[in-house]
DNA sequence: TTGTACGCGTTATCAA
DNA sequence: TTGATAACGCGTACAA
């Protein structure tokens, strides 16, 4: 196992400008490719930076300027296809622009979202890109940041009114289409496994949801809204709750919070020995991979995930580069997929 | 859109000390947690720091200590669910040993990979994990790299012996043990639908494929062994390619490079209006989320990606902390998922 | 066109 | 226990 000799110690300007005989900030203009230097010169010491291996240190560039070409972004999850496509959004704006992205993965946890912008900031990013986790329980935290930090601006998951720009989707009208395209099928006894509360997806899904069955003068009963988190155990519990009412309490469809939640659903529903869309219809939202692909497919909800990381992204640097960009709420628009699960296809 | 009135610049250890008619150093060792500072003191300054909105600038002190607490981790996709996996578990390393991680998406090409590494060494990271892009082309670059920059670790797709470890997949054993699966049933005339050439996981998987063939002594014809790339739509033009032989030249299975290309090869073959695996079996690698899913689901190598990126974050992060942390090439053992594509189950 | 001095925010080192 | 000074690598501002 050869050991590596490495000279260890980067190269610096002023290596280069000793080796030369010339002052350090001939070669940092030369390296930087500013006008007032000889073109010899310039030539001169471009070879020898590269000879010597020079690269430039951005830290130092970064303690000077207070700028690092850098930002943070922030996921609840990263197995969800949802945020890795976002991430891809968000990159390619970043890639493009020459910024640097740090990524966090809080997992859910409002601790180690905490953490990470704590870190965020102390590495002194230029802005900040945040979807909250599920557990977030603080508003004051993000208003001290917002008050005191670098650019914040939250996608999909975000808190609104506190001071920072929120780039999300149209899901309240969404999920009011989605309940209406049941409704419009003949649906009446509709039921909704709902998101956390306090995330704003969860309560704007529901709000559409409400909106259109009180559009339409539908009864909810109070059994039929049941809290589900977004994962698919979760889909699971809540709809073993729904089918364990009394039978004439029991949905005739379901609106689910996201996919996951959605599959959990159809697993309980057939596992009951009930199927799916003839004994309980049901409908998902996010347009997992996964939704197409299920014996039963899911009609759901597609939404825009790559369009949404740009747009974030796009949005966060424009805050970056220009103090008087304003601050706003965006709903990028999402697209139904409807497919055999809700019986109307 | 009220706009927000920031103080903009950052609180310094020198403000807080002048705030409170002490030295800088004072400051520092007390929000340090120094020892040599009396417990007065010591409160006074932390009290006075929260108050004022201190945060640390780790640039400045990156600067100082050549050390940023930062690695970057470089990967040629990011829809395909394997790599978010590995970046997981890379994240789950590096943020317990609070280690900031930078992503970067070369999205299969070398030249934005180039970029990418250099632009993270300019940004004086720690170290490098990066998985190769298909069309690397260079193998200089990366000696270069290994010879005066900081630590670097391949994982999943490697550019092996030129010095720097590798955490891989028993790629080569795997894809040898799919195929004597296939051939312990008695398929014996099979293809493959090989990777692009020069990239590890590729050649690894041919030679798997290839040393069982020869081992159980059946025939290899060289239309056998049709390239197609990672991607479905690769999958789908190479097993069209196969089934334009002559009948008597068409194999009986396939062992496709990965579980894109499988589905596009199945696709393929369905167009045709031939099954799977009536006509011709077929087994994948990745263990895809869709491999279960789908009509007739896929046997194939289940890649335990969260592991790799552990293991490679544990690897990258040992070589940074230890100068004398051997260079190694590790094998992540994989596992068969035996499903019905293959018909043996 | 080139060079000198200074400061960015922090810590190591040595002195008090 | 505290403070003064220099240094990390670079760029701005000014002088030559």
């Amino acid at each position: 196992m050869a050991k590596k000799r490495k000279s260890d110690k980067n190269v610096t300007l002023k290596e280069v400008a000793q080796a030369l005989g010339v002052s350090t900030m001939t070669v940092s203009r030369a390296v930087n490719n500013r006008t007032n230097v000889q073109e010899n010169t310039r030539k001169l010491v471009i070879e020898k930076a590269r000879e010597m291996g020079y690269t430039p240190n951005h830290v130092a560039k970064s303690l000077v300027s207070s700028k690092t070409y850098t930002i943070g972004v922030i996921i609840p999850q990263i197995s969800h296809a949802f945020f890795p496509e976002v991430v891809r959004g968000i990159e390619e704006v970043t890639n493009s622009m020459d910024y640097q992205l740090f990524l966090t993965n809080s997992g859910e946890s409002f601790e180690r979202e905490k953490k990470a912008v704590d870190a965020l900031r102390s590495k002194r990013v230029d802005g900040i890109l945040v979807s909250t986790s599920i557990d977030m329980a603080d508003y004051t935290f993000y208003q001290q940041f917002i008050s005191t930090g670098p650019p914040l601006v939250f996608f999909d998951r975000c808190i609104e009114n506190i001071g920072a720009s929120c780039i999300g989707v149209n899901d309240e009208t969404a999920s009011m289409q989605i309940t209406e395209h049941l409704i419009g099928h003949g649906y009446k006894r509709i039921a909704h496994l709902s998101g956390p509360p306090g995330v704003t997806i969860g309560k704007k899904r529901l709000d559409g949801f409400s909106s259109a069955m009180k559009k339409h003068m539908l009864t909810v009963h109070d059994e039929w809204i049941v809290e589900s988190g977004f994962r698919e155990e979760e889909g699971f519990k809540a709809m073993t709750r729904l089918l364990d009412l009394p039978k004439n309490l029991r949905p005739r469809a379901v609106v689910a919070v996201n996919d996951p939640v959605a599959f959990g659903a159809i697993d309980a529903i057939q596992k009951r020995g009930l199927s799916v869309p003839h004994d309980i219809a049901i409908v998902g939202f996010t347009n997992d991979i996964r939704a197409e692909l299920i014996s039963c497919p899911l009609t759901t909800i597609h939404q825009p995930a790559y369009n949404l990381g740009k747009n974030a992204a796009e949005k966060l640097i424009k805050s970056i580069e220009n103090v008087d960009e304003p601050i706003e709420n965006v709903e990028i628009v999402s697209t139904m997929k409807i497919r055999s699960s809700c019986g109307c296809a």
